[in-house]
DNA sequence: CGTCGCTATATCGGCCCGATATGATGGACC
DNA sequence: GGTCCATCATATCGGGCCGATATAGCGACG
């Protein structure tokens, strides 16, 4: 599952450890918390499959230090002569991708195994790296296990003799269980209908204000699914 | 975590593992879906920190197993045992909790510690056996630390530069955030409001008759340990 | 008569996490 | 100017959970 996260970030830039956490918990955001105790064994194992290689480069730019140009840059270049490394703090080890590293995030992006709510989505955030036939399939996949396991529950939910507090939460679970089959059907739609704007898509998808989420006036609440 | 879900369902019944799996996952459905590899162990381990302990026999109060020194006679006992019950099976091993183990179930509950989704829903699953307040305290901790980790989301989240995919996925989590935050205010307001009162502190399960695990039925006073 | 399916317990390897250690650097405070 | 703290950065360790797998008893199906 890591393995995905790390392999989809290096396939755009060469990063260290840190740096790859950092970008993990800023983008993905709740998605993907990852822990440092889980990470560098990860990098450790991907290095050691021969998945992705080190480079001892001190020199790469630092992603997200936009070049304001002012005093920053005036101390960091002194500071670079003399400590001859540019805001290195500590000895950094930044990664690289190889071949085989990206066959195996191919792999792994497109995997058939089973995948819980983090793996999918971590799938989905990388789904730009897919064909779109494979986007579907992913979306149908995961949206079938959702609507399967949602069968099952409401089955067993109308004879449980459980207290208020129990309820709630398997009521409320199920119907965020409800909720993200929505959400997929949506993104199926979405996916079916050629759109114009994909592929390599990163300066169509900029501007697109007209939000399908943020104001979304009403959720047309037809299914009260309370037995 | 799972210490926390097999002392609950313990508190009421005894069970064997299969059917403390089996319970888990048919009332408490989606939440908590249980696996083997980690239950059984989890038994044992409980096993040997006291908490709960192993009688043999699960419908009878068969002696727990008799200290004959011999394996042939333990294997003996074990084919009288096949041979009195004749239906299927095999055989079962039942666990009843200890009074350490309540205690240790009640300092799980109240715990402090940080809940991901899993903890939390099994906490409040559970929270018939808390007292009222520990009960809003447990609401509002989960409460502050969801709207503490969306507040971090949103400030990164306007400046990320995503493509559709992942994009989705980032929004459609925070949604569910914020959902559960709204439900987490409904409960609390819920729960401040004293209505119907019917359970203080003491009434609050009720049990159908018949539970030999009510060895003790007078539980006078207070049993409330205090944190 | 084999084998499938269900109940039931148990173990193993692997992954992930939280806690902790270490180290280097720079800014804040006094 | 020295001390303390925050931040950046890598790494290890113990422990918990999971999926896969093994074992085992028994009824039912064909």
């Amino acid at each position: 599952m890591l393995d995905l996260a790390i392999l989809g970030l290096l396939e755009e830039q060469e990063l260290h450890g840190y740096e790859i956490r950092r970008q993990l918990r800023d983008s993905l955001g709740l998605l993907a918390n990852v822990s440092f105790g889980s990470l560098y064994p990860a990098l450790a194992r991907l290095e050691a499959a021969g998945d992705v290689e080190a480079v001892d480069g001190a020199d790469e730019v630092a992603p997200t230090a936009p070049p304001t140009g002012s005093l920053s840059g005036e101390r960091a270049v002194l500071r670079a002569r003399r400590h001859s490394r540019p805001r290195g703090r500590r000895s950094r080890k930044a990664y690289r991708i190889t071949g085989q590293g990206r066959r195996t995030f191919a792999r792994l992006l497109a995997g058939d195994g089973a995948d819980d709510a983090r793996s999918f989505g971590l799938r989905l955030a990388f789904a730009r790296h897919l064909p779109p036939p494979a986007r579907l399939a992913l979306l149908e996949r995961r949206r079938a296990q959702l609507v399967e396991r949602l069968a099952e529950v409401d089955g067993a939910r109308s004879e449980a003799t459980l207290d208020v507090y129990a309820r709630s939460v398997v009521e409320h679970t199920a119907e965020g269980v409800a909720r993200d089959i929505h959400w997929l059907e949506r993104l199926i739609e979405a996916e079916r209908k050629p759109d114009g704007q994909r592929a390599a898509g990163r300066a169509a998808s900029r501007r697109e204000s007209g939000g399908r989420v943020a104001g979304r006036p009403a959720m047309a609440g037809k299914g009260n699914e309370r037995n």
